[in-house]
DNA sequence: ACTCGTTTCAAACAAGTGTTTAAATCAAGA
DNA sequence: TCTTGATTTAAACACTTGTTTGAAACGAGT
């Protein structure tokens, strides 16, 4: 076993467990048996079990949100650049594309997907906090893209819009994991017309008259 | 303490602990302390700690539905009566407002609406049928009176745009109750205005052109 | 071949888990 | 007042939890 495989695996396995089971559900016991090491191995490599979390957490959400931050920068420049305003448009694609896309770019991805969908309404504070302090200075960079792109909307109202559209958009992020949805309930569009659909959802709430 | 007193002090309290602390993150020992009871009590008056959280959900998700279900009904026999087509924003109204005007009515409620916001997400399957299985009536006639009121809208959309809505309804729903929620992400709106906006965000991204 | 830092391993640790038990207590009905 | 059923209680049950330990195994550098 070379040299940090066993790193790898735990991460692999927690992200998996803490996506299916919930972080507080899942065992170290469960976790290590189902990666194939030892018990011991995730407080020698990890510390503890919340910072396992953190690094499952750190992994996937540091590289996604340079992408995010980038095409959103992309826009706001080329808009600048142009003596034009952002388009909301572009600015809530950059946002929620890179993200749904992501499910799909690798084996476990959906599962991390799953559990960062979740992590904004956790109940636990540490879990949350975890999530939030990575990914709010996007939402607040975000926020004011689309403030420049939609200079009528009242503040208060377009955070709450997007407010709503975050929590649409943790919902997709958690559906098609449930193994036995129930009927009338289960989503009948594929990934990407399933994110088009969002969009047009998004962007309709987002423009909305007051 | 008279009859009945220890079921309730238990399930307040059962109600308030789930909600805060998660339902898997929340002792019996601890909730049995915070309602002055003693450890059996939960065992006794309600068999099982998943017991438990099933009576939680009932006492509360009972009258809740049978107060959305009665509008519901309402709005589409007077449609059928009256000849016209039922109103979308009529529906989403139905729906939406007494889940979050519940949340004032008791003390208490606030933690109960907290606690279903995120069933329907919970990676646990227990917890998430526990819901849905009472819930899930509901929206599929609420699906079915929306698709009278949108006919226009294909199926899959319809079905995929109300995921959307209980996405940002149940966002709403979990909002507010975080202890100290990061700078630039609170709400700053207050619980009535937060609602109307919610209805008109809904009913934009609902009646979208395809 | 031998050392040295890194990693793995089985075992144990103290504390916490949901649940059960049997005796004690209570509130009424006869 | 005595009895009977429902409720409460402290204690124990068997088991799981995250974490720690110290010895064993490993792998590269000299």
């Amino acid at each position: 076993m070379s040299h940090s495989d066993t790193k790898i695996r735990i991460l692999d396995g927690a992200e998996q467990l803490f996506a299916r089971e919930g972080f507080h559900n899942t065992s170290l016991r469960a976790l290590t048996s189902q990666a194939e090491v030892n018990l011991a191995a995730v407080n020698y490599h990890f510390g503890s079990k919340e910072a396992l979390l953190q690094a499952v957490i750190e992994r996937r959400l540091l590289p996604l949100n340079a992408i995010r931050a980038e095409k959103i920068e992309t826009i706001l420049t080329q808009a600048k650049q142009n003596l034009h305003l952002p388009s909301a448009e572009d600015l809530l694609r950059a946002f929620i594309e890179p993200t749904l896309e992501f499910r799909s770019s690798s084996p476990g991805a959906q599962d991390f997907i799953n559990l960062i969908g979740r992590a904004l309404i956790d109940p636990d504070e540490t879990i949350r906090n975890c999530f939030l302090q990575l990914v709010s200075p996007l939402i607040q960079r975000l926020f004011q893209g689309l403030s420049e792109a939609l200079p009528h909307l009242a503040p208060e109202v377009l955070l709450a819009r997007l407010q709503f559209i975050m929590g649409s958009m943790s919902h997709v992020m958690c559906m098609g994991s449930h193994s036995a949805p129930p009927p009338g309930l289960a989503p009948s569009l594929e990934a990407k017309a399933l994110t088009d659909q969002l969009l047009i959802f998004a962007l309709a709430g987002l423009e909305a008259p007051e």
